[in-house]
RNA sequence: UGCGGGAUAGAGCAGUCUGGUUAGCUCGUCAGGUUCAUAACCUGAAGGUCGUAGGUUCGAAUCCUGCUCCCGCAACCA
């Protein structure tokens, strides 16, 4: 009886609480597929933990800084205005791409400035601070400050420049007075504390660059800026670095509830930004006296057709045109599927094409459809589940497995082991289905398999709601059930069906 | 020079941190089966000395060392 079985078989799961960052994205630029790329990836890792317990996700725009003044100067615009504009596109990206966020913080907020303002008034207490007058070289274009040995000469268009060796921007001899933070300080706090939480940081090889950029020590960091005034004034005519004032927003996400998430932190972003997050930042929370943030897991980058995406190469995947293209869940579940999480990966419409078909069409797809349109057709009405076969049992054994499996896998970031997971059981369904033919079948008989394919079909819906929501609830409201994991074990209760229309279409 | 990433069947990848049964998976190819299903599904087969040379070990794709080759390091940028 599958009481029996859902006795002898309950499984509790919960999840530790977690607030579950996203970069907040520089409003420089239009959003591209790495944004929806990262936005996706969060938004997968939360709904996915909030299935089991307590998730707060937090995303949003950086909008200070000198580029974007620039920027706003050379369109002839106000700045606020300029940003204004620019933040548009992403805040509809999250719509469109059914981004489930609890807090979006724009940095030209007042509620962020205010909160920053805060943020640097206990950095400033904390005495890790102090004045002096920076001279070294200075690249507009990176923001930041080079020392001798960063530099170089190099000829570019025939004439002689000085340029900062790690990203070849132009630097100019440059002094100005500010205020720096200790950093330095906090090198061998870090090191020290890396080393005994090795899983702190991810994926490993992430971990061996941040322990590799330590080892070889950590200078003070300046963190005003007076060549511009595009930023949170922290006076004297000068604004405070946007590292500082981006990396707050997570403080300011939390709003009143700093005290309740801020043990719970994770990050997720690109490889990029690992020095700010796992150096800077941690530094920063331990003056303020913050919690150190529980994970910091680092993803690859997107190349197309082999090529880095890049606006000269004119090869930028447009993320409304692509999920305009193909449905936003086909481009959830395909870009995910596309690179294991935290290595590169490649994009290509052949491949995600293909995907769709083979993996959305064919498999998932398809077995939804020959197990409603079959029960549709014999009985109307969906089945409820109760006696069992052994292959009943072993089959709905391996659904218990694969719900175990993937929320191991996703306690550690490991969103492509999910999604092989799922597949893995799809597959092994299909083969149940095969092998017990209830189309050869006499009517009871016939019965209890498709009552246990309707129930395979109902625990397929609640485990790819994190990834492909949309999908989730289309088959579960066919069915009649909600979308709670506690009722993976509960039967589903009988339902008239109507005919079953196709989930995912054809390319 | 340097820094970082990579090298696993025709293609794309997982596995490498925490060494251990015949190295997995997807796509593609070939041969069968099946008809409930969006010509979808299922079974089977061919195809790899896990870049290379050493070392550690009872045992290495996995750890250590040398080497070769590939990619990125102007800007935008997750």
């Amino acid at each position: 009886m599958y009481s029996d079985y859902v006795k002898s078989d309950f499984r509790s799961f919960k999840s530790d609480k977690q607030f579950i960052t996203a970069p907040i994205y520089y409003v420089n630029g239009a959003p591209h597929l790495g944004h929806l790329y990262t936005s996706i990836a969060v938004d997968i890792l939360h709904r996915f933990m909030s299935i089991f317990g307590e998730s707060y996700f937090s995303i949003g725009t950086d909008e200070h800084g000198q580029k974007v003044e620039q920027s706003a100067q050379k369109n002839n615009c106000e700045v606020q205005k300029y940003v204004d504009d620019m933040y548009a596109p992403f805040h509809q990206l999250m719509k469109v791409a059914n981004i489930q966020y609890d807090s979006f913080i724009r940095t030209s907020s007042e509620k962020h400035k205010s909160n920053v303002l805060h943020f640097w008034n206990k950095l400033l207490d904390s005495g890790d601070t102090y004045e002096d007058s920076y001279k070294g070289w200075y690249a507009t274009r990176d923001e930041q400050f080079y020392a001798e040995d960063e530099v170089e000469d190099r000829y570019i268009k025939n004439s002689k420049r000085k340029v900062a060796k790690i990203s070849g921007s132009p630097v100019e001899w440059m002094e100005e007075k500010c205020t720096f933070f200790k950093l330095s300080k906090y090198n061998d706090e870090l090191l020290d504390y890396y080393k005994k939480n090795k899983s702190l940081i991810g994926p490993n090889a992430r971990y061996n660059e941040v322990i590799g950029m330590l080892e070889a020590r950590i200078p003070d960091l300046a963190i005003t800026r007076s060549r511009f005034s595009w930023g949170i004034s922290c006076g004297n005519g000068q604004v405070i670095y946007v590292w500082v004032d981006a990396l707050s927003n997570y403080i300011t996400a939390m709003g009143d509830n700093v005290d309740y998430w801020i043990n719970d932190m994770i990050h997720i972003i690109g490889k990029d930004i690992l020095k700010f997050h796992a150096i800077y930042w941690p530094a920063l929370l331990l003056s303020t006296g913050y919690p150190m943030p529980k994970r910091i897991y680092a993803h690859g980058w997107w190349t197309v057709n082999e090529d880095k995406m890049s606006k000269s190469l004119g090869n930028v995947v447009e993320p409304f045109d692509l999920i305009e293209k193909y449905g936003i869940d086909p481009v959830r579940y395909c870009i995910m599927r596309e690179m294991s999480f935290g290595q590169d990966g490649d994009f290509s419409h052949d491949r995600m094409k293909n995907r769709v078909n083979t993996e959305l069409v064919n498999v998932i797809g398809n077995l939804v459809q020959r197990v409603l349109a079959f029960t549709w057709k014999e009985f109307g009405e969906t089945l409820t589940i109760n006696d069992l076969e052994d292959q009943d049992l072993e089959l709905l054994k391996n659904w218990d497995e694969c719900l175990e499996n993937s929320f191991e896998a996703m306690k550690k970031q490991q969103i492509h082991v999910y999604l092989e997971e799922v597949r893995k059981v799809i597959v092994k369904t299909n083969q149940y289905i095969d092998f017990t033919a209830p189309w050869k079948c006499e009517s009871e008989e016939k019965k209890r398999i498709l009552a246990v394919g309707i129930e395979c079909i109902k625990r397929l819906a609640l485990i790819i709601y994190p990834v492909m929501p949309g999908s989730s609830e289309k088959i579960l409201e066919m069915i009649g059930c909600d979308c709670k994991i506690s009722n993976w074990f509960v039967p589903l209760q009988q339902k008239a069906l109507d005919k079953p229309s196709g989930l995912f279409n054809r390319i």
